[in-house]
DNA sequence: AAAAAAG
């Protein structure tokens, strides 16, 4: 079993990881690390929840310890989506660089700009920041990416939905030639593709899905809700009998709305009834974002009232209970929403509304979940429980979502990884693995059953999802590998396409 | 019919 100690960290980066008590690499970090500190292109393929930061933050640290940045002049730079990300990157690297000098600012907008000009004219080592905010202050001349050695792009299928292609195109453009890039992405769309085509060379890559969509720690259910769309009240009192009917498992909640106006009713009606409810959404001001975030983080704040920005990625533990709202209208944000508990192999609960005019996107969501979510009686009767099943059988044995690990040809995730790590640039021959969801997390716990070798028979394209309506009912195959399969259509599509439909 | 990010 490969440890961090085998890595080739530096010594400092690996004395911070130890005191964060991890010892063994999740199988994105045990591949992307050795390639990325030998200087090589990184291109991997993996989730939010598979330990994708440390993935690039280690071998930073590592690689940009000798050396100092020159005013004005970042060494490497991290391009994230959203500012919360941006500011997570932030945390996960003071926590891994706390034993050596590096510097670092986060660009993100909402913030004044005074701050960040003052550090970014001392000189940092790195850069973190969203796309808008690292353009607005290069337009302002304030900012020479000419020194950038190793660029980071985290979540680029999120950047691709967000439209911050172009952005993104230009600031590479920004940057030498030289440069190493090390890129990040949950699928592979055509236009992620020619992307990387153009601006990595030769990367090993790595990738790496979850084992299920949908973690097993996490306890579903669903109330099929008749009442009226019309009587927002009534759903709000619904909201807080199922918080209710949760008795005391539920310690904390997020409480996920599809607008944001309704984040703010929801918020205001929860509080209103008692409950310590704050909102959080793109409308709201960063510090208040970001207080809000800290608050929930530390317990502080009971439930968090959200719209998507909270959806992907955001590394908050010990939540207990996902509450939806809305129906996500992509399925796949229904994935990312619920992953916010049952993390670091804690237990949680997802309980979802569903209104008569969300049912096709319900459907779509146990098509992709693989799985019947189980049926909530509406409260009022006292606490029928999330999940039916739960009494008959443990929680281990759901046969439906454990398809990955049915093969034969497990292999511990350290010889796994290894292959992965030599070199891989062609594509098809890249060996899969199927990571541990949410016990990965934490690096502590790689699961070796959940590893898998893939056959490379699959051609690359289908991943996609181009055909995805027609095959879902009848090409669930073994081969699907993560969420490539279950991308939305859209995702899978060109600029042009995407206008023709 | 939406959210996010630059203002």
């Amino acid at each position: 079993m490969t440890k961090f100690s085998d890595l080739n960290l530096d010594k400092k980066v690996l004395k911070a990881v130890e005191e964060t008590g991890y010892e063994t690499p999740t199988p994105i970090q045990a591949g992307a690390i050795p390639p990325a500190l030998e200087g090589r292109d990184v291109l991997g393929i993996a989730q939010t929840g598979t330990g994708k930061t440390a993935s690039f933050t280690l071998p930073m640290i590592s690689m940009l310890k000798r050396g100092r940045a020159r005013a004005r002049m970042p060494r490497s730079l991290v391009l994230a989506p959203t500012r919360e990300l941006a500011a997570q990157v932030a945390e996960n690297f003071d926590a891994y660089a706390k034993h050596t000098k590096l510097t670092k600012a986060l660009l993100i907008g909402g913030v004044s700009f005074k701050e960040q000009d003052a550090l970014i004219d001392r000189g940092v080592d790195v850069l973190i920041a969203t796309p808008g905010r690292l353009l607005d202050h290069f337009e302002r001349g304030k900012l020479i990416l000419s020194d950038v050695k190793i660029m980071v792009i985290d979540e680029a299928d999120r950047m691709l939905d967000m439209g911050f292609i172009p952005d993104i195109e230009r600031i590479f453009g920004l940057t030498p030639f030289t440069r190493q890039t090390l890129f990040f992405s949950a699928t592979m769309a055509p236009e992620i593709e020619r992307i990387t085509n153009t601006f990595l060379s030769n990367p090993a890559k790595i990738e790496v899905a979850r084992a299920a969509t949908t973690s097993e720690n996490i306890k579903q259910g669903v109330v099929m809700f008749k009442g009226g769309a019309k009587n927002a009240a009534d759903k709000h009192r619904l909201l807080r009998d199922l918080i209710k009917s949760e008795g005391d498992e539920c310690r904390n909640g997020i409480i996920f709305c599809n607008r944001k106006i309704d984040v703010d009713a929801v918020a205001k009606s929860m509080t209103k009834a008692g409950l310590d409810a704050s909102p959080i959404h793109g409308d709201l001001d960063q510090s208040h974002r970001m207080k809000t975030l800290a608050g929930f983080r530390d317990g502080t704040l009971r439930f968090l009232v959200a719209s998507d920005v909270a959806a992907r990625g955001l590394d908050i533990p010990n939540v207990s209970h996902v509450f939806n709202y809305d129906v996500p209208s992509h399925a796949e944000d229904y994935v990312h929403r619920i992953g916010r508990t049952g993390r670091a192999g804690k237990k949680g609960t997802a309980i979802m509304i569903c209104v008569p005019r969300d049912e096709k996107n319900f459907d779509d969501i146990e098509r992709l979940v693989e799985m019947t979510i189980p049926r909530v009686e509406m409260p009022g009767a006292p606490a029928p429980k999330a999940e039916p099943k739960s009494d008959e059988a443990p929680s281990e044995e759901k046969p439906k979502r454990t398809r990955t690990r049915g093969g034969r040809g497990r292999k511990s995730d350290a010889a796994k990884t290894e292959e992965t790590a030599v070199e891989t640039p062609k594509i098809e021959d890249a060996p899969k693995q199927d990571a541990p969801n949410a016990e990965a997390e934490k690096a502590d716990a790689p699961k070796a059953e959940n590893t898998r070798q893939e056959p490379s028979d699959k051609p690359k394209r289908s991943r996609g999802g181009r055909n995805r309506g027609k095959r879902d009912n009848n090409d669930r195959g073994p081969q699907i590998v993560g969420m490539g399969d279950d991308a939305p259509d859209f995702i899978a599509k060109s600029f042009v396409e995407r206008q023709g439909s």
